[in-house]
This record gives C-alpha cells, structure tokens and sequence, in this order.
DNA sequence: GATGAATGAGCGTTCATTCAT
DNA sequence: AATGAATGAACGCTCATTCAT
C-alpha cells in the first residue's frame, strides 16, 4: 500500500507544478527559445536555482512540458469517449472534446502546435502521445471495416483531420475569425465528409 | 533600353540570393531564434560582416526570408490555374500545385508553416500573401454560388483544408508514412469531400 | 531604527564600489568610448555578465561614474570651507581643496575634464555639479558687491579660473613640470590676480 | 631646384587635404574612437580604401590631423606677432590671434582640446607645438626679466593662461555665455593680470 | 591610382547554469 | 531544500583594414 505523502512531499508536488504551467505559459506565448530560465522561475515564484532541483536542464524541463501537455490532451479526448459510440458520434465526441480543451487549455494547444520541438525533445517525448494517435486509429480501423470511413492508412486520416483542426484554432487566433460554437460545428460537419466514406462508394 | 548587369552586379545578387538560401534553410531547421547569424554566414560562404551589406539586421533578413518564401508559393500556385475550370479541377490543381511545390521547396513550406513569425514580422510582410489568400476565397465564393461549395465563411474552410495539407505534410516530414503521389492523390479527394457541398443537400 | 547591512549587502556594496572604481580609472586612461566591458570586469575582478547586474548599460555606468565624480569634488571643496571667510581665503580654500582632490583622486579630476561626455550622459547627470558651479557664482557675485573681485559675468570668471588650474594639472601630467605645494601656492596667487579687482580701479 | 608639381600630384595633394579636413571636422565631433574610417572617407568624398592609399592606418592619419592642427595654430599666432612689441600688447596680439582663430578655425581647437590624444600620438606628433611653446616662454622670460611678468617656471604660466583660454572657449561651447568680443576682451585683461607682475612687488 | 565589397576580430549584452549561503 | 548572485560562452552587430577589379 502506498505510503501516505508526506507535507514535504506535498509542497514539493505543487512547486513541480507551478514550474510546468509557468513552463508551458511562457513556451506557448514567447517559444521555447524565446523564454529565459529566470523568466520560468519568476512566473513560477520561485528562484532561479530551484527550477534546477526540479528539472537538470531548460531541455529537460522542455521534455517534461511536452509530455504533461500530451498527456493533458489524451485524458481530455478520453474522457469524453464512452464505449460503444457509433463512428459519426465517436468522432464527434474527439472533435469536441478537442475544441472544449482548446478552449479550456489555450496554452496547451498553442505549445502542442509549435514547431520545432524536435530541437529539444527526446526519444521518450517523441513516442509521447502515440497511444492517443493508436487509439485513434484503432477506431478508425474499426470504423472502415464498418463501411463508415473512406479507405486508406488511417495515419493519413489522422494527420488531416487533425491538421484542419489545428489551422481552424491558428486562423482563428490570428483573429481571422471567431471560434465560436457555430464555427467549431460547421468544422465538425466538414471534417467528417472528409473522413467519411463517400456515399457514391457505398452498396 | 536596360543596360546589362555587371560582373559585379550579378555576383551580388547570387550572393544575395546564397544568403536568404542559407537564412531559410537554417530558420526552417531551427526556428529564426534558433540560428545564430554567423551560421548563416557559413552557409552562405561568405563572412559575418557581409550578411549586414545585404541585410540591415537578423530581423530584415528574417523578413526578407518570409516574403520571398510567401512569393514563391503564390507563383508555384498560380502557375498551376488556367482560368475558368470548374470548382473540383480548380481545387485539385491548388492541391496539387501545393504538393508539388511542398516537393521541390520543403524548406519554404516547413518555414511558412512555423509558428512565431510575428515576433520580427513587419506589417510589410504581415500582408504579405495576403493576396493569395483574397483569390481563394473569391474562388470558393463563386464556387459556392454555384453549389459545389459547402456553405460557410472561406476563410473558415481555407483554414480547414490548408490545415489537413500542413497536417499531412507535417506528419510525413515525422515519418509516419511516405508523402508519394497516391497520398496525395487520396488526400486530394479527402479533402474536396471536405470542402464539396454535401450530395444530400443538393437538389 | 536602521537595520544593519547584512555580509550579503556589504559585499555587494563593496562590488559596486569596485565596478565604479575600476571603470573610473580606465575611462580617466582610456576614454569611454575606449574602453571595453571586459576590461572594466577584469580590473573589477567580477565577470563580464555581473557588471550588468549593477548597472543596466554601458552608458547607464558611464552616467553613475560621472555622478559619483562629480558629487566626490563637490564634498572635497565644500568640506574646506567654513562659513563667513574674506574673499580672498574663500577662493584660497577652494583652490588648495581642488589641488588636494586632484592629488588624491588624479583619475576623478582627469575624468572629469574630459570632452565627449556628453555622448553618454542623460539630463540628470548634466545638472549634476550645477549646484556647485551655483554656489562658486554665488560667491563671486558677493565678492564683487565688496569689491574684492572684478566686475563682469561670474560664469566667465569661473571658466578662466577653473580653466587654468586645469591646464596646470594637464601639463603637469604631460611631465612638463612637477605639481609641489610650490606650484600650487604660485599658481594660486596668479589665478586669485585674475579673479580680484584690479587695484587701479580701487578708490 | 624643385621641380614643377604635376597636375597628378596637385590632385593628390587636394585628396589628402580633403581626407584631413574631413577627419579634423569628424573627430572634433565624434571624437578619434568615435568616428569610423568609412564616415572620414564619405565627407572627404573619396573611397574607404582610398584613405588608406594617403595614410598608412587610422592611427597614423591622427597624427597627421593632430600635426597640422598644431601648426595650424603656430601659424596664426606667429603671423599675429611683429617683433619688438612691449610685453602687455605681445601677449595681447597672442590672446586676440588664438579668440581669431578659434572663431575662424572651431574644429581645430575643440580638436586640440581634446582629451586621450596619447592613445594614438606618436612621438613626434607628441613634440610637436613644442617650439610654439619654447617661443611663448622666451617671451616670457624676457617680460620676466623686464619685470612685467610675475616670476615662477614660464611653463606654468603658459599652462594657466593656455588653460584658461581654453576653459572660456569650453564653457561658452556649453552655452553658458556668448564669446563675443567684449567677453573676449575682458578675459583678456584678467589673464594679463594673471601673467603681470602684481604692482606691489613693484619698485 | 582609386575603389568599395568583403572580412573577422572585437564590441555591448544576454542567459543557461552553478554554488556559496 | 531553496535561493539568487555570479559567471562566461555565445549572441547580434560594427568597423579597421584588405584586395580584386
């Protein structure tokens, strides 16, 4: 049975978590170059060593951001995943659930989009989320076999549909338009024609 | 009559041109922030000093990169668009004359795709491409007079469908699966089916 | 009641000092303009990058050395001078304390007399040292009311005696003859027959 | 016999004046450190490397400005003496050549006011003015011995008279005063009376 | 002889990281 | 355990000097 935590440990935890989401907030705003340790620490207040007792490096604290927002991702999309769904529903369940972490978690997405983690990322981060893309493509295989999905590697499906999310929220971002219900609904519709099964292919 | 180029004059521009090679090369691998100027020198083949003869400062240069870029991909898909063709041609030559130019400039596409350009774009360049845009979303206007197109704002389907390419590309470029000609070609009818007008709308 | 300065704000006080000591010296040899940074941290003894911990630009030092020189002259001549003294051991006090300054602190008076300070400095150091020029004029004018002193504006009385003694302090640096308590006492008669009333004009 | 200068060397001969004007004008402003090679060559109107056709570096075309200042000066204090004056008029045809020449020639002299010459002086250009100098003393030295100059080394003199020259001339560059004619001739008496015998010690 | 394009050493400054307190 | 003062390598940029034209 697992030891109670202690205070300590307690305390500890949530300056862990204060350095994350100081972390996270200032990648996203200023990128992960952009942003100086000292900044973390005074956004996270506490010292500038501290940040080196949580984490041995910027690349490592870098690592540790990654992989808190990819798992942030994964449980906000499971969550809203009863078994079971119909293919339309399942999907429109993730796209959803998608756009409520969106808007919930502006941050989170906004680093998760950024290019270039790559510089900074190691094996393990890289392999990150890659439950969330299997799982996803479980249900899209499933889906096909169904009749309900067009045919081909679901990876490919996956990049699409996910990509058109991503530029629906960085268009709407650069102000080009509101990312209100409506709009995320419209989306919604569009981006499972784009994943559906044409309806001339099916019997 | 224009008088002929130098020696001189034509040694210049192909070192101009060998530096915003080099500066979009470096900032599509390593981010703008990421490349120190003495690393654009090098792989330009010429000295430190020489870049500042040719750009006032990292950040004119960085503009100077962005709008080249931006040019070359309005050429890349204009060339491909005869007038008068019909929605469904129109778009697959646009997807089309995208992956091709995604092919044969990867470095171009990785760098406009980046995020945080803002931080050293000028308003200059801010507009800039922003005439390329007008033009598609006049075509999906007409296009969605004429009922081939879903209803909506453009820009809000141009954020979709240029999305799922950037997602497409970027997913490729991660090794998730090859981006030959017969995922594009899926991609390309994927797509559409997102942009199309829904059969069981029509008449 | 005070609180006693801790070990910490002591030594950074005295590091301040030694900053402040270090780039006095080498602008008094060098110029501001020639002399680098580093150099200032070396013959500080701190880091390059701890310099910017106590002063937030090149210029914002240059500006701090200045006051610092400036404030330093004015307490050596304000020290030696009691109140209610004849004009002409007035003006003996103030050319001895100068001599005895400049023996002192050769490289505050050598600093101070040279040109191009203003390339650096902000208003506030330009008024530095107004109150002192102030105070001598108010002198003059009170001595000129007595007839001690001869007619005309009191800035220019100044600048010709403030003038001569440190061109007798620039030759003397240049080895042209030696600065004794001799020199000194000569040099005092000959400025205080500039500044008096010449005995012709006396009734 | 000398030969005829060549059109070739009259041109050349205008170059390097053009290049010294330029630099005289250009350090008296910016100071020697302060003004790059490339702005000396844009006010001369002639190529960056041409400078150096005239001058071996920047260092040795100090010297040259520093030279021809001198005996830019020499020349107009000399011209300014005819032989065989009392001692009260010399030194006041010295005064009044050196106010005429400030006037006429202000870069010169705020050039030769200068401070940190010693950085790139050589010996010769640091010998140079000397005769000037050893002249001024064999006139004081004469007036000594005439008894209408105070006694003491005539280097000290001329440092105290030279000095405050030059500090009236600082002072009203700084705007404290105009330096007009009449101010001019009120310093000039009050120098002489720096430089006379005081009456009292008078026979 | 004259040029100015090219260079790289060296400038002022920042910031990831360390370590004495 | 926590701190933030201290550091120096590395940044963007300048400029004295060179050399192909």
């Amino acid at each position: 049975m697992a030891r109670a935590a202690s205070t300590l440990e307690l305390r500890q935890a949530a300056k862990r978590e204060a350095i994350l989401r100081a972390a996270l907030e200032l990648f996203a705003e200023r990128s992960f170059d952009g942003t100086p340790m000292p900044l973390v620490a005074e956004r996270a207040r506490v010292g500038t060593g501290t940040l080196y007792r949580y984490f041995a490096s910027k690349e490592a604290l870098g690592n540790a951001v990654y992989r808190e927002a990819k798992a942030a991702m994964r449980r906000a999309l499971v969550e809203s995943l009863p078994p079971g769904l119909a293919p339309r529903e399942h999907f429109g369940r993730l796209w959803r659930g998608l756009a409520r972490f969106t808007v919930g978690e502006p941050a989170t997405v906004r680093f998760l989009e950024m290019q270039h983690h790559e510089d900074y990322l190691d094996a393990e981060s890289r392999a990150a989320g890659g439950e969330l893309m299997e799982s996803v493509a479980d249900f899209l295989r499933g889906a096909q076999a169904a009749g309900a999905v067009r045919p081909g590697p679901p990876e490919e499906l996956i990049a699409l549909a996910l990509g058109a999310f991503v530029g629906l929220v960085k268009e709407a971002a650069n102000g080009r338009f509101a990312l209100d219900e409506a709009a995320v609904a419209r989306a919604e519709e569009a981006v499972w024609a784009l994943l559906a099964r044409p309806p001339e292919d099916r019997p």
